[in-house]
DNA sequence: GTCTATAAGGGGATAGAC
DNA sequence: GTCTATCCCCTTATAGAC
């Protein structure tokens, strides 16, 4: 059974925005790699606002549930930290980044609607964190003097820049930042 | 005297860039800003390429001598580290990113040569931080276990991270972010 | 649901006058 | 150095047939 056309422009164009960001990619591409006109592309997803909106939202529920999964196993904070670095990593062997920071790169030049779900990508996956670091410390498994509100914070924009900018410079950039905060996280 | 119109073009494009990325911005939007025809532009960059290449060149002067300069001062680690956490503060409240965030977002569709200078700024910027961090080792001021590559690397990613998710989230999520590191950061 | 045809505008870039 | 005029391609989006 073949996947349904929406749900193949949603993965194409995906790819699409965590290699070359929201102005990087045209109907043309979508086109030529699905393999349907650009007019047929419209009858899916009227306005290419209509396909980001759709994209991000999706991709919110893919993380919400794959963090929500580390978060709820049995396991000691380091390895629920590795688990979730692993995520990135994969995402970076795959030659991509993270689609908040696709998009959060040229914020002002996207359309109001897909701004809101950006914001609500980073804030639904920091809450995720919260709810880990809030676990950890009533464990007693988070440094003295630590805050989970701050560590949650920390641990998205460093997953965040260090997957970005490993993509333009050097993978070692990303596993050794990861790995120096985990140490620092963990008592 | 007025400032000649290459420098004006360059910091019309760096501005834009540091807002909407590298594909969110054309020359009609300079031409509008700096009051010369797209005919013109042409004359100073031959090509857009040209002028994103001598804009990240120029950035990286201006990154490494701000940062060098907070680095040869005689205050400790923290006073120095909370010196260059301005440094990216004061872009965020410009409403801007650091242009290697800009750029790194969507790396894929970059010409080779503005890639190849995106990568050099942001080597650049590592190493300027290897250095403070070494030094800081040697004088006792990092705390215990760390070492001065990942410390160095961890730092440009949470500062690059964190100003880029801020912007599109919320300013606290910064200052909360590099609060933290600090701490971590300093024995 | 998908197509062809086409609109309507924007993109970078060039030629040649001044 | 700057202009006008223009080229040619790409972009999103629509109309209407199948």
């Amino acid at each position: 059974m073949a996947t349904d056309t929406k749900t193949r422009l949603l993965d194409a164009a995906q790819r699409l925005v965590q290699t070359r960001g929201f102005e990087g990619f045209s109907f043309h591409d979508l086109s030529a790699e699905i393999g349907i006109s650009t007019a047929s592309i419209h009858y899916h997803f009227p306005t290419k606002r209509d396909l980001a909106v759709a994209l991000v939202k999706r991709y919110r529920d893919f993380l919400h549930t794959a963090v929500e999964q580390v978060i709820s196993s049995p396991a000691p904070l380091a390895a629920k930290l590795q688990q979730v670095t692993g995520l990135y990593e994969s995402t970076y062997d795959a030659g991509r980044i993270c689609v908040s920071g696709a998009l959060a790169g040229g914020v002002e030049s996207l359309p109001t609607e897909v701004k809101k779900e950006l914001k609500a990508l980073i804030d639904d996956c920091v809450a995720s964190l919260l709810r880990l670091f809030k676990r950890a410390q009533r464990a007693g498994e988070l440094r003295a003097g630590l805050d989970p509100e701050s560590c949650a914070r920390l641990w998205y924009c460093t997953l965040q820049g260090s997957l970005t900018v490993a993509r333009a410079s050097d993978k070692k950039i990303f596993t050794q930042s990861l790995r120096a905060l985990a140490a620092l996280t963990c008592p």
